[in-house]
DNA sequence: TTGTAAGCGTTATCAT
DNA sequence: ATGATAACGCTTACAA
């Protein structure tokens, strides 16, 4: 076995060869920098001889920025956050950026931001609702760009693209009363989220306006496995509820399992099922999931706009912006009476 | 406004508020490295008054190695995919690497590699079945480790850790064959994926071991869309199959819906259907789906500890590992006849 | 337009 | 055990 652990050429292997300065290779290799073409000839034919590329790091340092947009995610099994990590990566890759991935683990999680920060993170986008608030905020203390995706209690010092989910609660809540529904029950998710409380509020308001109160009211804690206790826990009431809005979609296939498995109920005639997030699970099941849904694309691409904006700037204002929900009626609910 | 865009405190910041030298600040921060308690206490509460942490651009540039590997992570509206991602992830944190994540787009693979590798990762792992076998090879040139957590047709030469798809293709057809089934349908997926070619071989085998052929074939391309059309013309075969094997459990949830829904058919009763993954919507749905599963834990340990050993030694013989999988049967295949 | 030289913030080597 | 000093590979005034 020949080892040919040659190591990577340097720029300055590549300015021999070609017969030119480290400058002159800096140069070519720089967006817009004065170089003449027969130079930049010369020094591009090197480079692919001796198969050479910039050292980002190197780089990194001299510049003193790296190119690099830490993004902190989690509950990855939620399919709504894996689709806004994938999107939110993919905008950020098309416009130059790397990611620095960060998977928090609540045993460690103060050890972890300084690291992310220690890479010198350009910024920091963050997906994760449950987040304990000091870590965003020393993130933001060295003085980079934070973005929440999220609305975090308590954090609205700092920078946030979030859904409308008090208007999502809303719309769940005035679709079922508007489709004859008197018994609303509500799956929650975990209480210490803004999420929740939000998407709350906005069914009560709802149903308030049509002159109900919530019927009944059980926590899920955001998973499918709580899920199922609640809606146990909300179908031996007497009488049931008519209709369940859960503050997501896995809850929400939780619900429908439970309804028509464990208590034979025909859904929607029998109880109607109203999700959140329209996460592709939604379009999977049997009936097909009502859903709200946040306007990803549109977040993901403030979020972009916002974050490259305030590096190339230093902008250092605190932002806010509020995203509308739509809501996708499929086969969980009755149709609305036509007017 | 107070700008007060304080540069970072370096460690010649630290080193003369300590009274030292920038060696022992280092030093203090190095594991293992000769300091005496005095500095070291000295060094320490420096730091802390200036906030200091050392910067790991700079340190990476001067050790010619990151602590930073590269994840190349795709579909993650797949379940499975998600998963991996963030076990990897919270694996590789826990070893003390950092991530920097890379979500190919096909329009402009090619300019991808050279800048995750421009980032100096110390080395590659790869989760995307349909990835270009020319771009993971680049990587290896570069003389750093690449794991391959799918197997790629003509792509042996590179170290992988996969699951065994040949034996889950078979025990799915095994337990169908088991329970009854003469009519056993088979939805693929993407055909240019070793995935693919593997549980199919594994289910044709297990069937031709029960003296049958696959009944009827139909392409559903990884994709729940792809799935509908494939199970509508699957069953409008006359007679109809009588349980069907799905590639993935995207595309049995879609056998699942068009199934029930369009067809009225029941299941397990009229229909069998069995995915693969194992992934979290399999225990959601009604009835739940029966299921092979990677051993996702497994994978990722045996992943991970490969990549930190050749990193670590520099070891460059190829590997592959295969891990075993396991069957899950839930409520959408008929009970095994008790021997 | 090109080259020279001084950083960027660490770590490693080598004396002391 | 500690401190100078030279890398690490690149960018960027500044001068030519």
């Amino acid at each position: 076995m020949t080892k040919k652990q040659q190591t990577a050429a340097r720029s300055a292997d590549v300015a021999r060869l070609a017969g030119v300065s480290r400058s002159a290779v800096s140069r070519t290799f720089t967006e817009g920098a004065y170089v003449s073409d027969e130079t930049r000839r010369k020094v591009l034919e090197a480079a692919r001889m001796l198969n050479y590329s910039p050292n980002a790091i190197a780089r990194s340092l001299s510049k003193r920025a790296t190119g690099l947009v830490g993004i902190i995610a989690a509950d990855l099994y939620n399919p709504v956050h894996a689709q806004m990590l994938e999107a939110m990566s993919r905008s950020l890759q098309a416009r130059g950026f790397g990611i620095v991935l960060l998977v928090p683990d609540t045993s460690n999680f103060d050890e972890f931001i300084p690291r992310l920060l220690s890479y010198q993170v350009d910024a920091v986008i963050t997906t994760v609702a449950t987040l304990d608030t000091h870590l965003p905020l020393a993130a933001v203390q060295t003085g980079r760009p934070v973005v929440m995706m999220q609305q975090i209690l308590g954090a609205n010092v700092l920078n946030s693209v979030s859904s409308d989910d008090y208007g999502g609660g809303h719309a769940a809540g005035t679709l079922l009363c508007e489709t004859g529904h008197r018994r609303i029950a509500y799956i929650s998710g975990r209480s210490d989220t803004a999420n929740n409380r939000d998407r709350e509020r906005g069914l009560r308001d709802a149903l308030a306006a049509h002159g109900l109160a919530v019927y009944a009211q059980a926590n899920g804690l955001f998973t499918h496995e709580g899920a199922m206790t609640a809606t146990r826990q909300l179908l031996s009431l007497s009488p049931r509820p008519d209709a369940i809005f859960c503050a997501n979609d896995l809850m929400a296939l939780a619900a429908l399992q439970v309804s028509r498995g464990e208590f034979g109920m025909a859904v929607p005639d029998d109880l109607a099922i109203v999700g959140y997030d329209n996460s592709a699970p939604s379009m999977w099941s049997w009936p097909a999931l009502t859903s709200v849904g946040p306007d990803m694309a549109e977040m993901v691409s403030l979020t972009v706009d916002m974050v490259v904006r305030k590096i190339a700037t230093g902008d250092a204002t605190v932002e806010h912006q509020v995203v509308p929900v739509r809501m996708v009626e499929r086969q969980t609910t009755r149709e609305r009476p036509t007017a």
